[in-house]
DNA sequence: CTGTTAGCGCTTTCAG
DNA sequence: CTGAAAGCGCTAACAG
């Protein structure tokens, strides 16, 4: 079969000197202990004809830490989003030279439990706890086992660990000024929230964050939001009911639509008015779903930055991992991750009627 | 900090046994080795009280087994397609108990060497090879140092590796049954591919095996293909070009097309000639990927079974890890998962003119 | 500058 | 039926 793996012991055995000696060479600190020219020559060389690999299960036992790391989410390989979260947790990881176990908890409290468990038993170093969407979560106490952050999250109740998340509140600033910058100051509509703090659908977090954001930047500018409809959920039909409802009464030169697939419905309900995009009314949009590019005109939008997210959560966690060594408290920061505007054909000035 | 882990001593010691009998109560075997009902229940108790957990990393070393595998791809978390792959691969270990480290390579053959050698170090138990799309791969040589088997790949040197694939062949007679059973037996078109076996795109496993079953059913059935286009790409313009040629010069029924963006360019195709699918043409596809359930009207479609091909995989790997257990030679075979049709709306009978 | 020794936490002979 | 001892492969005190 496959033949044993060599050792430590193999290499210092082949250059004549001590595992320790070995040991030293090897992991560089040769210099620093001042070991021979010669004799390190000597190891190098045999580590290097014997194909030597540490065994790294033996070395986590040692060191008690396994360059390995944990990447739970409540659903993961499917979608296209989170698999871009996966992939930028895995090239930072890469970069680290380290390995990533990932899970998948199917918001099942109990497999969460268990997935956590057999990553801890097996001492990885820390723990990237991720949401597909943004959201409150109630955080799982054996978390504390290891160093954690939080992915697409925020504690429900008050914890320690450190939050990655998109910066909504910027990307709804950003979203207003596309619209000021086009130079609409009239008419301007949001639909699937707003334009009162108090119109949000419950518990998202992206909804509020990104009405604050919206205000702020056309509240400086002195312009006022014509009106806005909430959206009982962020699918294309609820899109197209709260359009067509402003449609009834107004008359929009811009909308905002709080994610793409709104956008879809919007644009559905524009065209049933007889009203072009962007030549009648502007659009702009969030999340850059994959549709916003499959749109007719395509739709300019405020990306979320799954990528981004995941690299970012993997540095976050390599933080906590190093306070968590040398004893400094635990953070708790909430770290924000820019969202970029794609800018596609949705919008327009508004002066070319 | 976080405290220190319980380790079996401290069970042990907390039970009045020592560790070599706790570790016997505790693996289960107990029972064969007759330790007294009494000792056995103070030290399930003892463990429980305590939540001992077995260190992974610890018995990892001892054994040389470490329930944890690795699943290597060239692109992976990125695509909604090889998404499923990996959530069926993570289900199928999850339920054995078994980890899953993940690895992308992006198809360099130095960040795969890489790969393999940190899962190797970390004494995996086994690795699954996945290509994002079927084809032959050269299988790389620091493989054979643990049990490994090929996904979605064919090895293209003779290997004793086995490899886990759609079945295409019977994916090609079932596309052919679609059409047959709908009627139809004239004016039959290929578009991707043939109608004879020289017209295949090259490198392409899928084509010539589709093309294989389809040319076996048809032919059973007495029906002759009526033509047929390679391109040389199987994307939707290539799929639209191919179509028009054959609309210029003949007057299909029906189209098996070889895979659903291909079957969105013949669909445009078509309706620039004033012909309406199904009624004036049937259309059957292969892939059901995402975009199928979303052309008008709905594409029939035999679909590349995902997520079975990551479950199926990760069982035959652990046919292998047995095999390489008790010494038994490696098998080497490959294993077809069946592709499912996926019955929409772009199939009728050619009686209804 | 280098070697001896111990031990990470667990399983597994081998003796009692 | 149970315990003592060894050892998986490596690193880290501590001596020399």
């Amino acid at each position: 079969m496959s033949p044993r793996r060599v050792t430590l012991a193999d290499v210092a055995r082949s250059a004549g000197v001590s595992p320790t000696t070995a040991s030293l060479v090897l992991s560089g600190r040769g210099r620093e202990m001042r070991i021979s020219h010669d004799v390190e020559q000597r190891v190098l060389k045999a580590a290097d004809e014997l194909q030597y690999r540490p065994n790294a299960v033996s070395v986590g036992l040692r060191t008690g830490t396994t360059r390995t790391i944990g990447f739970v989410s409540d659903t993961v390989a499917t979608t296209r989003l989170a698999g871009d979260m996966i992939k930028g947790a895995l090239e930072a990881a890469r970069d680290r030279g380290v390995m990533l176990f990932i899970g998948e908890t199917e918001g099942d409290a109990e497999l969460e439990h268990r997935l956590l468990q057999a990553m801890h038993d097996r001492q990885v170093d820390g723990i990237i706890l991720a949401s597909m969407f943004t959201r409150t979560i109630k955080v799982p106490k054996e978390i504390t086992a290891a160093p954690a952050v939080l992915l697409n999250a925020l504690p429900k109740h008050p914890s320690p660990l450190s939050s990655v998340l998109p910066d909504e509140v910027e990307a709804g600033r950003t979203a207003a000024r596309v619209l000021l910058d086009a130079g609409h100051r009239d008419d301007i509509y949001l639909i699937g929230a707003g334009p009162g703090m108090r119109n949000v659908p419950a518990g998202s977090v992206a909804a509020v964050e990104r009405l604050v954001g919206i205000r702020e930047v056309l509240g400086e500018a002195g312009v006022k939001i014509a009106g806005g409809r909430v959206c009982r959920d962020w699918q294309p039909e609820y899109g197209l009911d709260a359009t067509r409802a402003i449609l009834a009464s107004g008359r929009p030169r811009a909308l905002i639509c709080f994610n793409d697939r709104i956008a879809l419905g919007a644009y559905q309900a524009l065209s049933d008015h007889g009203l072009k995009v962007p030549s009648d009314v502007s659009v702009v949009s969030f999340d850059d779903h994959p549709l916003a590019a499959w749109m007719r005109p395509k739709l300019t939008t405020v990306a979320l930055p799954h990528y981004d997210l995941g690299r970012r959560a993997v540095d976050v966690l390599f933080d906590e991992i190093g306070h968590h060594r040398d004893g400094t408290a635990r953070t708790g920061e909430v770290h924000r991750v820019p969202m970029p505007v794609r800018h596609r054909e949705s919008v327009a000035s508004p002066g070319a009627v």
